[in-house]
DNA sequence: AATGAATGAGACTTCATTCAT
DNA sequence: TATGAATGAAGTCTCATTCAT
């Protein structure tokens, strides 16, 4: 027997099934059936539906930094890694729609309040740290406006949430060029012009 | 007393609570005290909680429609007439962050699904047609990107909502400089580079 | 309609339920359903199934304690009075079988721990102080036994619940007889020997 | 290790925490971690948590007659044997604690009807026949009152567990002084008065 | 013989909705 | 028209018991 896999099936079965229904559409007699376990052993890895919720926050948050630094390399220029960084999110996104949705949820709850309020403390490590010291190194190299980082943050990711969005909802298809030119459209919103 | 303003002291009770605690964390019976009328009586104007909630969706979005066309002349260029809604929609919606929070919560619930479908079939009368006209003109002029209508959208609009967020949330303090410059980027993200 | 007596139907299902299964024994569902409200209807006046059961106490023990002062004279004698008290006492808990298996289950309760806390420091109001009183005068008198309040508490009391129980459990029928010669034992545990 | 101490490691967990927690604040898993045995442990030698309560009394019961009859003799006065039980049975009560507070939980609860139903069947086999030979001697000789058994036994007994509780529970001291005090008072509630 | 992960019935509690007043 | 007491379905969570290892 593995070393238990129930956590992860819980986790793959709440991220389905909140995708669809929203954290308060699901209950946690959904999610048992779903994992096919019983609702006792959801509380044995999870102490609270809450607890779960957040859990898989840093599940998600992981898979996708683990995503994001693949084939990742400092020696590019800043265009070069800010093109990398921002067409691996959308191609991440749009290919774990589960996860997109899920993620979405999560900012606009009262979880992800506390989210943020560590984003201010900067106490918070994960895959926006990556960005950060990216926009920084821009910034210096007189290659990005010199704004806020919050604000080059919101210029930069901002568009990619309505365009995740758009195309999981099949109101758009987003291949391979429409990405890139996206991406590039991003790119013109953070970049200095002479 | 006019011949009924039940219905607004409702919508702006339940505004100021969604706000706070979310669509979930918000009860009847706490809308009902706050607007100080019996729960019965929501339920003559509403036909249920989501008829509600939907119903507020509606007048906030007119609220935000009428102040945007306030003082908006198609008679001046396309980015001025940009600079002029974009800053105005930030602006309003730093001013007025109960509606700002409701409508964050809207789109990311099972409520905003739905409203997403209109989209595509066009038959949605509201706000962003405004934004839609512009666009298709700005195309036409060859001054914006020639990109699909919903990406211009994604790259104009995109950046607003974590930007607000940043600033009721104060992570950062938006003033009119900030705001300049902020819509400036916007508008460099969707305009066509030589 | 009445001032809504739904409380007191509740506390009496409540009652006869715990008498019969104990507190752990009984759900809120099973009282609901004995009291013939809906779940719900409970909640609106006990705050919480804890709540239910410390409120109990309180409406009994002030039935009991009504009752003992009723007829209650403090012209008579310590020892008449004393013999009032007592056969009052177990009079009423052999006809109220139910509130008798109640207060039994209670004091032996982590709620009826809190409840032995108040009494030591004297600030409890309630049906022992009029005991305590009687002690105290007849401690002064020398008629009683010179002995702390509670051990006379005791000797006092603490031959009547297991009496009752007896009673209660058909093992035993106390008829007035042998209830007068039950208190003339208390008595005699409790008064002063030449 | 005896062929097996595991049944006495899981009564003395279970005595320790039932003392504190009561019957239903203690669950298995709680028992058999304080036990430090697995919970399948423990349902192999009781085959339920209700089995083992019951057979907890057993034990119980059977320790604290063990210490009665320690040195207790049918040759001396039924006074002196009373004076010796009731003493023993006060100091063993307030010396074990954890017994005295599961006993009082035992005979207040659901599981302590059945056992009252064995009392008036005789079938019973306990402790309390001591008591009971030396009631009926007494009052043969003359020396008790002439009452039933069974209210002899509230007499004499009824006062113990008040006494002991309010010792354990730190609201009086009871040292050997008054220890000897209350028994002759236990004593005056039994006696026949001339 | 011993373990403890897994189970799921059932407990407490909330709240959208109804309806008699 | 307005009210809010009443309802009960449904949600979260616990825990006695089982069984594969």
């Amino acid at each position: 027997m593995k070393d238990s896999d129930k956590p992860d099936v819980v986790i793959d079965a709440a991220l389905e099934l909140i995708a669809e229904h929203g954290f308060h559409g699901v209950s946690m007699a959904m999610i048992a059936e779903k994992a096919d376990v019983g609702m006792g052993t959801i509380y044995r890895y999870f102490a609270s539906k809450d607890v779960l919720i957040s859990e898989m926050y840093k599940v998600v948050e992981n898979r996708i930094y683990k995503t994001l630094l693949d084939s990742y390399s400092k020696d590019t220029s800043v265009k070069e890694r800010f093109f990398h960084l921002i067409s691996t999110l959308i191609k991440y996104m749009i290919n774990h729609p589960l996860e997109f949705r899920y993620m979405e949820q999560y900012h606009n709850s009262p979880y992800g309040v506390a989210f943020r309020k560590n984003l201010i403390l900067n106490n918070h490590q994960g895959e926006l740290d990556v960005f950060k010291e990216l926009f920084q190194e821009g910034i210096k190299q007189k290659v990005l406006k010199d704004l806020p980082i919050l604000i080059l943050f919101s210029l930069g990711l901002g568009p990619l949430v309505p365009l995740t969005r758009d195309h999981v909802f099949s109101l758009l298809l987003l291949d391979n060029e429409l990405i890139k030119k996206a991406v590039e459209a991003c790119w013109d919103g953070v970049r200095r012009h002479t």
